[in-house]
DNA sequence: TTGAAAGCGCTAACAC
DNA sequence: GTGTTAGCGCTTTCAA
């Protein structure tokens, strides 16, 4: 039953010796003998002295603790990446606090903030990447890595999907199956460089393919929510018929796709039947034997340990070159496509 | 561009003021005219000054950081649970950095002491309920609230869902569906009281409406994840067929859940058809219109909300008496029962 | 109402 | 190899 915590000053009286020689031992400093720091080392041990870190990071003029800040820990691919970011970071004595922007720019803003006067000693951000993050990344003096997201005028450490490839592969994949007219559902388009290069993938892919682009079925402000998903399928399929309408959709991500999906089958939609659909990220519960979405991975165990290994560099090392990293995405073959039939056939 | 962040003892200076005049017109600390706190006040504004937290926490002897420890963020019950619960105590100004116990009790205590080391204002914790973790609960300085489930010696705050009642509707719903032979698929058993409520429910039900309980069908040592519910479906239903054979499933959680239904599509057993199933949380996926779980909802939104308020009351107003608050959970019929048909008629 | 000064628990020069 | 001492940036008595 320890009553109170200990100070480092009661420690060294105990011991007879000055703080700083309990300081240096405990550190793992050098300038103590052996024998006297294992004597601390056991005492220290024993009597189950810990120091604090608050005063610590007061003294040292930097604390151990990272930001990580994102959209939405509930969504899969978000949890998967703090999850796995925390551990690695865990394992170098770092600590973690996870904050949920909402995709609020302003949330955003005030989280970077926060972590500064917090002292943090770090921030990994996946940003919502509107022009005013852009401005308080670039003047932050705090060690900053960009993940999935990078803003027009970064240029510092990030680790990052091929996004351009990801929605380029999608796309293909749709049109080798005969599709010949393909919508896209974006994330915030002018805002998130991921959805915006997914894009732009999928418009390279048409265009190879000489396939024409009809915006009249695309929407670009979707929110990465499943309500959203939902929300999109039916003002879609809301629109009068028309022969241009769409036989396959990409979505910007699997919640928004599992939220599409969700309106389709309950509209007696089928899929992949009526609509073929692939989308991005690859959370756990597409693979589901029910679900069987086609997506596109990113590789999120990957990002997560890039990502921990770069910030750890970033704090370790300051002085290094920024760190760019671009993992490459997979397609996942499942079963929300199928070949395009044509009506009349 | 601010360079360099302020310090308190700078603000003074540039002010002609004393440093403690303008720590106490930042804190809204009486002993300040009113004339002179609004010029600080819009001073501290202009140039941007924030104090350091780390210093004020030293100084203070407190911080305002509370821990949140917990399972396992992946599932979605958690990540429900703690984004609700961190936005709450933000707007309270308080921050919550979020732990992975990954149900192993070494972590959780490991955590535990960390929070203490790092003088955290209070700790949130859903135990994975060993003794050990009892041990370190009881003699903790720091307020404490335990969500989800409590340790046997436990006497302070708590929030949790009536599980016992959870159990006991969970078995009755297949009971009224005509099911005779209900087994139970627990989480760990022996250390969480949550499952084991839920077990005694179901239990209960079975005497009252005169059902036999086979422990030949029943396991109670899994893992609260997707790949271990697999697993548990494929062991039971290697176990060679047996009049005994259940024609209806409780499972300890929905992830549990979703792994035993995904085993059993993909093994031919039809589900509701051949198995009913029926668990506990009612995560966002299993209201899928392709997976349609039955399941009994705990509330999370509920929870984490009455769970935020009586953290605030701990910090707040330790002297208060512990809350101690049930939540009664509710059953969701989805589309993973039905009636019991014998395979005679 | 305001300011001076001590101190929170630790680290890191600097001296011995 | 070890100890002394001066901060880190803030809060909070206490005195004015």
């Amino acid at each position: 039953m320890d009553k109170h915590s200990y100070t480092i000053a009661e420690v060294a009286k105990m011991l007879k010796v000055s703080p700083s020689t309990v300081s240096r031992a405990i550190n793992n400093a050098p300038g103590v003998s052996d024998s006297v720091r294992e004597k601390i080392l056991n005492f220290v041990d024993e009597i189950g002295y810990r120091p604090n870190t608050i005063a610590q990071s007061l003294s040292r003029g930097k604390s151990n603790m990272v930001a990580l800040i994102l959209g939405d820990i509930r969504n899969p691919f978000y949890a998967d990446l703090a999850f796995g970011i925390q551990k690695n970071l865990d394992t170098h004595g770092y600590i973690v606090t996870t904050f949920n922007s909402e995709y609020d720019y302003r949330k955003e803003i005030e989280f970077i903030q926060f972590a500064k006067q917090y002292h943090y000693c770090g921030i990994i951000l996946v940003t919502v990447n509107s022009k005013e993050a852009d401005k308080y990344i670039n003047k932050l003096e705090l060690p900053i890595l960009l993940v999935n997201r990078i803003t027009e005028h970064y240029n510092g450490s990030f680790v990052v999907t091929d996004n351009f490839q990801a929605g380029y592969i999608a796309a293909r994949h749709l049109i080798n199956l005969g599709h010949k007219k393909i919508s896209f559902m974006s994330g915030h388009h002018k805002s998130s460089t991921a959805s915006y290069q997914r894009f732009l993938g999928y418009r390279q892919a048409l265009k190879n393919y000489c396939l024409s682009y009809n915006e009249q079925y695309c929407l670009f402000d979707l929110n990465w929510k499943m309500e959203t998903g939902y929300e999109a399928a039916k003002k879609i399929f809301s629109l009068s018929p028309s022969p241009d309408f769409p036989s396959a959709f990409l979505l910007s991500n699997d919640l928004l796709a599992l939220g599409f999906m969700d309106y389709c089958e309950e509209h007696g939609i089928r899929i992949p039947d009526d609509v073929s659909l692939v989308s991005f990220d690859n959370i756990v519960y597409s693979g589901l034997h029910r679900i069987q979405l086609t997506t596109v991975s990113q590789h999120v165990e990957k990002i997560s340990s890039e990502a921990s290994k770069v910030m750890i560099d970033l704090l370790e090392e300051p002085s290094k070159e920024p760190r760019k990293i671009i993992i490459e995405p997979t397609l996942i073959e499942r079963n929300t496509t199928r070949a395009y039939k044509n009506a009349e056939s």
